[in-house]
DNA sequence: AGTAGTAGTGTATTAAATACACTAAGAAAG
DNA sequence: CTTTCTTAGTGTATTTAATACACTACTACT
């Protein structure tokens, strides 16, 4: 590769950093992983790492995510590119952030034994601890694109398995943006999007049966008025 | 700086590119400029270039604007990370994009001399030549980001000088969004949004004068539902 | 004094968002 | 088998926002 005339000056380092966000209980959760090695051993950071230089950005950002979590088959979308002088101790590290969704009944990350990783968990974001680097700041910066989003598009959709109720749905609103919603009007908007289908398959359970619906085509919901981009 | 652990790996190059948007004439362009040097010498593309290793990447977007066609003293704001393999024939280049809006009447482009450039120019959205590296995609890109944002932002009023009638408003949405818009409608609608002020100052002309206005406070725009971010 | 051309204004209609309360279905307990 | 508990499911009236639409006001120019 013709790289010499690029060798004039001195890189940065470029990493992806990933905010993965699930549904649990009644909470919105960010997965973090425990550093094994410095910097900030030993503390809670996003999952992440160095683009390798023959690597897409995705393409980077799906494999750390992996490697480091077990965390695979997932909605992945761009967020935002941080790059001040002194977020990483080490040196220039630029990062790309990544917003990535997942259904917490699919997904069951794990320590994979790949990376120096002691620990990996899902944490609540109300009781999110102080985390390395300047990934506080992506973190809430991925929430109030996820809170934004979550108005004029149907990514929320992702967070769900593939069957679901109406009331599974509202409770995913409610809990991601921290609001009561009333019920009547919830079902008039998001059955007027057109988007859902009834299964005609119930969930059965303590109480009264509730209809289970699915998306309608190929889940078309990630590129809608969205930002994401580059395919 | 200790970047011997960062080192162990090759890195990538990273650029900034930016895309100026005016309003001139009746036309939304956007700057660009004549390439003096390999690759894609004596082709158009868009103003950018290498991020010092010291430098934010914000200031590179500021620097290299500069350096490249005088313009200084704009409203910045980060677009998209755009790094496919082979989107630079040099080898691996990852571009950091910033979208910048600018009123035609105070900024005046201008070939520096500093850069390898042969020419600087408006250049009509409508009338874009084929550009270099991938910066047709930036483009589009950001066309469909000021045009998203100028629905709920008011972003827009970067591109206009202090005092402006409602009229010039108008055409600068219209132009933009390239769709008529009833006059009475959007008087009602951008005065009802309460950050316009009236100046008591009259634009004299041919006709009958018009009430020039101004933004109430300094601009408070930039960052209202939108995506800056990283102070 | 008249003409040309832009500035400025209000109301009626339609569509969308909101507020609000009861009945239906099944499981569990007695 | 009757009652109780809990969640599912539904409609209408009100308020607010978006749209459609046409004339008068002001100044410069001839």
């Amino acid at each position: 590769m013709a790289t010499s005339e690029l060798d004039k000056y001195s890189k940065p380092s470029v990493a992806v950093d990933i905010v993965v966000f699930t549904i649990m209980g009644n909470e919105l959760k960010v997965l973090l992983i425990k550093r094994g090695q410095p910097p900030f051993a030993g503390q809670w950071s996003l999952p992440g790492g160095f683009i390798q230089i023959d690597e897409q950005l995705e393409g980077a950002a799906l494999r750390e995510l992996n490697e480091e979590t077990g965390v695979r088959d997932v909605y992945l979308e761009q967020l935002y590119t941080f790059g001040n002088l002194n977020r990483d101790p080490r040196g220039r590290v630029i990062s790309v952030s990544y917003f990535v969704l997942v259904d917490s009944t699919k997904i069951k990350p794990f320590v994979t034994g790949k990376e120096n990783i002691s620990e990996v968990q899902w944490v609540s974001i109300e009781k999110l601890p102080s985390l390395a680097f300047d990934h506080d700041k992506i973190v809430k910066y991925a929430l109030r694109r996820l809170r934004y989003k979550l108005e004029y598009t149907a990514v929320g959709l992702e967070l769900l398995p593939d069957n679901f109720t109406l009331t599974d749905l509202q409770r995913l609103y409610e809990i991601i943006l921290s609001q009561k919603i009333d019920k009547r009007n919830f079902r008039k908007k998001i059955l007027s999007m057109g988007i859902l289908e009834k299964t005609k398959v119930f969930k059965k359970g303590a109480h009264r049966p509730a209809m289970l619906y699915k998306f309608k085509k190929a889940k078309p919901i990630s590129t809608f008025r969205g930002f994401k981009f580059e395919g």
